[in-house]
RNA sequence: GGCGGCGUAGCCAAGUGGUUAAGGCGGGGGUCUGCAAAAUCCCUAUUCCCCGGUUCGAAUCCGGGCGCCGCCUCCA
């Protein structure tokens, strides 16, 4: 089996993957269900699908387990005044809360599928795990690091070895309050809520040892993972913007429940940005997939942008990119439609892509070996389908779905009754069948060795 | 205020001390053609924000500027 290196951001350097049993565990950071994800948030997912199916194609077996946030986070991060993100959607749409988390899982999980990123193993929303995250929190408590306030039970992180280690937060620096006022009974400013006690408007509350109320915003995350991958497993996924708070908590709270960092390996998604921001809701400038399909693009043209900047670097996005890359992925595809059945795979392309791979993932590197072996004229046809449709493992591209298309008889037929006409210099007829197949998707190239059609998916 | 990152062609970007600075898109030109389309070939950064330094050798390391961005408890 290849080494695989991998950056993580625990010891900000690049290691060799070294999996903890046989099977690798793996937790991604799924997303909030309050409204579409955009294609920001997308490219963190993409990023985690190429790392799975990178794992699997060097031969291990994977769980994957990915959380849906359906409860509890609040429109801002003051949590003694913020509102609920859920309730504000209810509202806006006139549904229940349990209505908005259904409608936009299910949009979620079509946008995954179309950007053929593959299923989770387990696909687990918060709400259904309500009493493992009470579970979670009565030993955290058990061990002495939860306190109480008006507000709720909220973890002591003065009580945490090293606390903010993977975010090398230097405490000492840090502006308590920099951007809000800290609650007064917080015996430390980092300090945050394991539950929060519910008030009477909040309509998802469950009860509790700590009261009537929900869950913190971390927890579901710790609970989620420790059920179904064990106390520590391989690696954890999420964005950049989940270093210093989110996976820093969830360390702290599996620090104070089991004494362990959860996970071996943390690896975090750089950020698509528009214009050098970065895109986000609270920022209004982003995009949905839906909104790309309505422009005329295909899911898999994302697919293939983001593939053009490593995943820790900012990618910019451009409309003109974005066709660029589509333009680029309709030409593969045509390339494809003109190969015959694979054959062998030269090792040397082999490697080559699976160097690339190896090394952190660099897909752009990747990339560049796919026109490489499309432009090789010394492979034959089916040693280039049998690569590109190999890295289609790992590229999720459709590589495969894309066939030499036999040409029928009718259009030979037509194409012969064109030559004729062609020959007769009756160019007006001859156009008009080549403009008659063009409409059926064959289009008519005239070649020094006479007329060539090929099918031209319309899409 | 603190911490971190980035600045490579018109656009998106690889490259992290050593042959001609990946690749794609776009653009230009040639071939082909009744026209068209496609295909194919060639060209498109003597140079990597600027200024110094280290080195036989730097886009890559160091120092100093300039510009941009992110984070400091919502956020992929």
């Amino acid at each position: 089996m290849a080494k695989l290196y991998i950056y993580n951001t625990l010891t900000r350097k690049k290691e060799e993957f070294k999996p903890l049993g046989s099977e690798v565990g793996i937790y991604t950071c799924g997303p909030t269900v309050y409204d579409y994800a955009h294609i920001g948030n997308f490219r963190t997912y993409v990023f985690e699908d190429v790392l799975i199916r990178t794992l699997r194609y060097l031969g291990y077996k994977v769980k994957h387990v990915m959380n849906i946030t359906d409860v509890g986070h609040l429109t801002t991060d003051d949590e003694f005044s913020g509102e609920d993100k859920m309730l504000v959607a209810a509202r806006r749409e006139r549904k229940s809360p349990w209505e908005i988390a259904k409608f936009y899982t299910e949009a979620f999980k079509r946008d995954m599928r179309s950007l053929n990123i593959s299923e989770p193993t387990i696909l687990a929303p918060a709400t259904e795990h309500i009493q493992d995250m009470i579970e979670f929190i009565k030993r955290i408590e058990r061990n002495g690091y939860a306190y109480m306030i008006s507000l709720g039970l909220f973890l002591d992180t003065s009580k945490i070895p090293n606390y903010g280690i993977l975010a090398r937060l230097d405490l000492s620096k840090l502006k308590p309050g920099a951007r809000l006022p800290v609650h007064p009974e917080k015996r430390n400013p980092w300090d945050f809520a394991l539950w929060l006690k519910a008030p009477p408007e909040h309509i998802m509350q469950w009860d509790s040892p700590w009261g009537r109320g929900y869950p913190g915003w971390h927890i579901e995350c710790s609970a989620i993972s420790t059920k179904y991958l064990g106390e520590v497993f391989d690696i954890h996924c999420g964005g950049v913007d989940h270093i210093p708070v989110h996976h820093t908590n969830e360390i702290a709270q599996s620090q104070a429940a089991y004494g362990k960092i959860p996970a071996n390996y943390w690896m975090h998604g750089e950020f698509l940005v528009i214009g050098d921001r970065r895109m986000g809701k609270s920022e209004g400038n982003i995009y949905t997939v839906e909104d790309l399909k309505k422009m005329g693009f295909t899911p898999l043209a994302l697919r293939y942008f983001y593939f053009t900047a490593h995943y820790r670097t900012k990618l910019n996005f451009t409309l003109e990119a974005l066709r660029g890359a589509q333009n680029a992925l309709e030409k593969i595809y045509q390339h494809l439609r003109e190969l015959p059945e694979p054959t062998g795979m030269p090792e040397r392309y082999l490697n080559k892509f699976k160097q690339a791979l190896c090394d952190d993932l660099n897909m752009p590197r990747v990339l560049a070996i796919v026109w490489e072996v499309i432009k090789d004229d010394s492979l034959s046809g089916g040693e280039k389908r049998a690569l590109l449709e190999e890295f289609d493992k790992v590229l999720g591209l459709g590589f495969v779905s894309q066939k030499k298309v036999e040409v029928p008889d009718w259009v030979r037929e037509l194409l012969t009754k064109r030559e004729q006409l062609r020959r007769e210099r009756r160019y007006a007829e001859a156009d008009a069948i080549r403009e008659r197949l063009r409409k059926e998707g064959w289009e008519v190239q005239d070649t020094p060795d006479g007329p060539r059609v090929r099918y031209v998916k319309v899409t």
